[in-house]
DNA sequence: TTTGTGTCGTGACATTTGTCAGTGCTACTC
DNA sequence: GAGTAGCACTGACAAATGTCACGACACAAA
């Protein structure tokens, strides 16, 4: 009675260490380790886990994408969301996505264990210091409204307007970059701004790397 | 003949992970674990560690004031650092600060180990993906220009003002937050963007942040 | 066909941002 | 005292940024 588990991050010490620490725990079997988010769905399918470690912010493919191809696909699996931050939001649209645990990389290792168990026995499990703040906006825990709040509906242009603007590209440069008129990207950076709550390109860019957007 | 080291790392996952990792190593005796900054000095007084692991970006004091409080106070230690980017200007400066090493934490086991023992002996190490870059401005090997790029000759007010940009603060609410006049503050936003050598406040922060201030 | 819906583009506009030259103040040194 | 350096401030200016109303076009559904 193993727990085979997937492990999902781009910080090879933090896989490693993970790894190592898991299998301390005697009974967790670390079956596949990838540093992006490209081969999950392969991996899965492959290794047939119980419970999935995944990290938000990786390159080429990150964990909020891997959740929304997950649930396209249909694929089920147990997930415990990894991350640098404690971003409220985040939380919420990982849950809507359908994760099912929620830890800090500043975890204990009693946590990391707690979280398992939690999952695998179908419970959410979200690190207390979180969940204070969370349950006052106890939506998440029945997502009805068809409509919270939306972070990620962001086009893929608008994707690529604000990872440029990431990279430090002004308006004029991107506009170059992706073929667009100035006014354009302008616009769309104002979408940016409007779907993500913020109001100016400094906040998006600091939203977007704390969404694992970057 | 077991070597000591102590461990700063505010992401205890990393930390936990290093640590069990460096055990089975064998020959390694972590004698002391940080969460940041703050009590580095009086570790070392105390546990008289053989090498040091340090994290840059940390709470409350991070590895750079670390650094610079060790050159300071004269304390010797051989310092490996670890980040989660790889920033050229950061190996110069932490080189400057009396750093040896220099990893991101997608290093491999190996590549730590071998960290270690070059640190041990004398010598620099420097992640071998990085080297390339920086061995094209080689003056970091003699420092003796007593001004190559000063990155953080940044004043307190400076710092501040660029901490609230960070937060997502106008100039104007910079303002007010320090009781400056709104001019004042775009002048030092000016000097900062000099200082950094960047061209506008979205690029400042950024680097801010791969350089462990925010 | 008509009606949306989404994407791209323009021009006008207000605001914010960054630069620059110059002033006053304090503290420190020669 | 004269000179120097650092910091705070101002006003004027140019450039970048963000907002808004509006038009053109393609494509799909009614």
């Amino acid at each position: 009675m193993t727990i085979k588990l997937l492990l999902v991050d781009d910080q090879n010490l933090v896989k490693m260490g993970l790894c190592s620490l898991l299998q301390l725990s005697g009974n967790i079997d670390v079956v596949a380790q990838l540093d992006d988010g490209v081969g999950v769905i392969d991996a899965i399918e492959e290794h047939k886990p119980d419970v999935m470690l995944l990290d938000i912010r990786m390159p080429r493919m990150n964990g909020i994408e891997v959740l929304a191809k997950m649930k396209e696909l249909e694929v089920e699996l147990p997930t415990i969301i990894l991350t640098t931050f404690d971003e409220h939001e985040l939380v919420l649209q990982s849950m809507k996505l359908g994760a099912k645990g929620y830890l800090r990389k500043d975890v204990s290792l009693e946590s990391l264990n707690q979280a398992i168990e939690a999952v695998l026995a179908g419970d959410l499990w979200i690190q207390p210091a979180i969940t204070n703040h969370v349950l006052k906006d106890n939506e998440f825990i029945q997502p009805k409204g068809d409509e919270l709040r939306e972070i990620e509906e962001l086009t893929n242009t608008e994707v690529q307007v604000l990872r440029l603007a990431a990279a430090g590209y002004s308006n004029n440069e991107i506009a170059e970059a992706i073929h667009k008129a100035p006014g354009t990207v302008r616009n769309l950076m104002s979408f940016i701004l409007e779907k993500l709550q913020v109001r100016d390109r400094t906040r998006a860019v600091l939203k977007a790397m704390e969404h694992g957007l970057i």
